[in-house]
RNA sequence: CGGGGCGUGGCGCAGCCUGGUUAGCGCGCGUGUUUUGGGUACACGAGGCCGCCGGUUCGAAUCCGGCCGCCCCGACCA
């Protein structure tokens, strides 16, 4: 994309609604705009993130075992008179009523609807386990949203459910997605802790938030560093398989042995014992949450199915979210400087920014515009008629990973500066080592 | 939902208390000159229902009333 054709609209002054860092940055770097208090457009370069950690957590979730699907974003309220919850949800639920005047509602979360779709076709224990998950804008209209996309009232969610014939098939559905989940943070370049957690209006008995650090979180969160050293996308000896029971096993063990609280949950008698090196504590940002609530909506909403004795049985569920739009404000939390944003390769907007620091500049638009094609799609072109400095603060602010530097003097001698954006590293090379390193 | 604050060109703000010419400043935007590796300088220019409705007044951005919107702190949440 060129920067001079894009809609990518920087400010260099942050709007006075804006207050935490995340918000000022997607602001000010363009990638959002607020069109209501916790409702957002996204723009290009917001949007071209919020789909880079929508594709990490599709890759993750398939790889498990689960399978996408869409609901919709609007439901009917009689399944949640049948759960119990139409009353029970509160005014976070945002309530609607169609043209003949039957009550329908704005989905904040979709137990009820999976649960619906399961019933209709799925009638016997041969067909289980099942993990069905979507990718869906949810409304929950928020007593008072905040943070810019990390408390928005409309977000954008990654909700699973699983189906499981008792109650051992549904411990391993939870630890599957639990491995996906670590998998997936990792892969988006955040530690995530999962610690446990209490299991509100969904109800059931196992649960675990997932908690990034960040200076900016929202509550107080202590855990042991063996969390931080794990490596649970390697696959050989001590890395962990989605397929095999024992490691699913060892993994949740991992998980569940070692300290890690909120202050709701904080033990400080368990804290003491640990070594004090070992000890990691700071603010911690929610970015997933996971539950087992076993029977609750199959029993509420009447669904059988036929078990291995030809008798009926109530399946067992679990539900797993990830907030895809938050995690983007919460990677920029936990990835920032003065300049602004740092994003993780694997989820930047671009790979890349090439920088045309002189345009008109014969040797310098040759090489830019040489550059350019060679990325095919991948890199931002600076090719604004603007100063060096004004392409410098841009660039740093939008936090591409790499920024090519093509100025007049190493455009003559055929050399290009690149700059890593996350350790401020230079160094001078040609076009197509510039290329290979940034790979 | 309790407490506090704010609404003035795209952004950041001043003006309001003490009503009175064409509503001002910085940034940004346009044109030109200048500068040419970290938000250059100068000149000229465009751009405003002063959140909305009503009231007071000869006269309202300014005073009064109501409404709407947004932000912050707290209680609550992916």
């Amino acid at each position: 994309m060129r920067l001079s054709r894009s809609f990518i609209p920087t400010m260099k002054e942050t709007p006075a609604e804006a207050q935490i860092t995340s918000h000022r940055l997607m602001l000010r770097a363009g990638m959002v705009r607020q069109t209501s208090a916790g409702i957002y457009a996204w723009l290009p370069l917001g949007l071209r993130v919020l789909k880079n950690i929508e594709r990490l957590v599709r890759e993750e979730q398939d790889a498990a075992g689960a399978q996408e699907v869409l609901m919709p974003t609007i439901q009917p309220a009689e399944l949640w008179k049948e759960s119990g919850r139409y009353e029970d949800y509160g005014k976070e639920m945002l309530r609607i009523k169609d043209r003949h005047d039957r009550d329908m509602l704005y989905g904040p979360t979709n137990e009820e609807m999976i649960t619906d779709l399961f019933r209709q076709s799925v009638k016997s224990y041969r067909e289980l386990p099942q993990i069905l998950y979507h990718i869906q804008w949810k409304f929950r209209d928020e007593v008072r949203p905040r943070f810019g996309v990390m408390r928005g009232r409309e977000f954008l969610m990654k909700d699973a459910y699983s189906f499981d014939i008792d109650h051992a098939g549904a411990v391993q559905s939870y630890r599957k997605m639990m491995l996906a989940y670590m998998r997936t943070f990792q892969r988006i370049g955040l530690k995530a802790i999962p610690m446990e957690a209490d299991t509100g209006p969904i109800g059931g008995d196992l649960s675990h938030e997932f908690i990034i650090l960040a200076p900016t979180g929202e509550s107080q969160v202590y855990y042991d560093a063996t969390f931080e050293e794990m490596d649970y996308l390697s696959a050989g000896a001590g890395g962990f398989s989605h397929e095999s029971a024992e490691d699913l096993e060892r993994f949740f063990k991992a998980m569940t042995t070692q300290y890690a609280a909120t202050d709701e949950k904080h033990d400080a008698t368990k804290w003491a014992m640990i070594d004090a090196p070992r000890k990691r504590e700071g603010r911690g940002i929610e970015v997933g949450h996971i539950f087992y609530f076993g029977t609750k909506y199959t029993k509420s909403m009447g669904v059988r199915i036929a078990g291995a004795d030809g008798k009926p049985v109530h399946p067992e569920m679990g539900s797993y979210g990830i907030g895809v739009s938050r995690l983007v404000g919460a990677v920029i939390e936990a990835s920032h400087d003065e300049a602004g944003i740092i994003w993780p390769d694997s989820i930047a907007p671009f790979k890349a920014v090439i920088l045309n620091l002189k345009r008109g500049d014969a040797a310098c638009d040759a090489l830019c515009e040489a550059l350019y094609a060679k990325f095919a799609g991948t890199a931002l072109y600076d090719d604004r008629e603007d100063r060096a400095g004004v392409k410098f603060a841009d660039a740093d602010l939008m936090g591409h990973p790499w920024q090519v530097v093509v100025g007049p003097r190493g455009a003559a001698a055929g050399r290009v500066e690149l700059k890593r954006r996350a350790t401020g590293e230079r160094v001078e090379l040609t076009p197509d080592e510039a290329l290979a390193r940034i790979g």
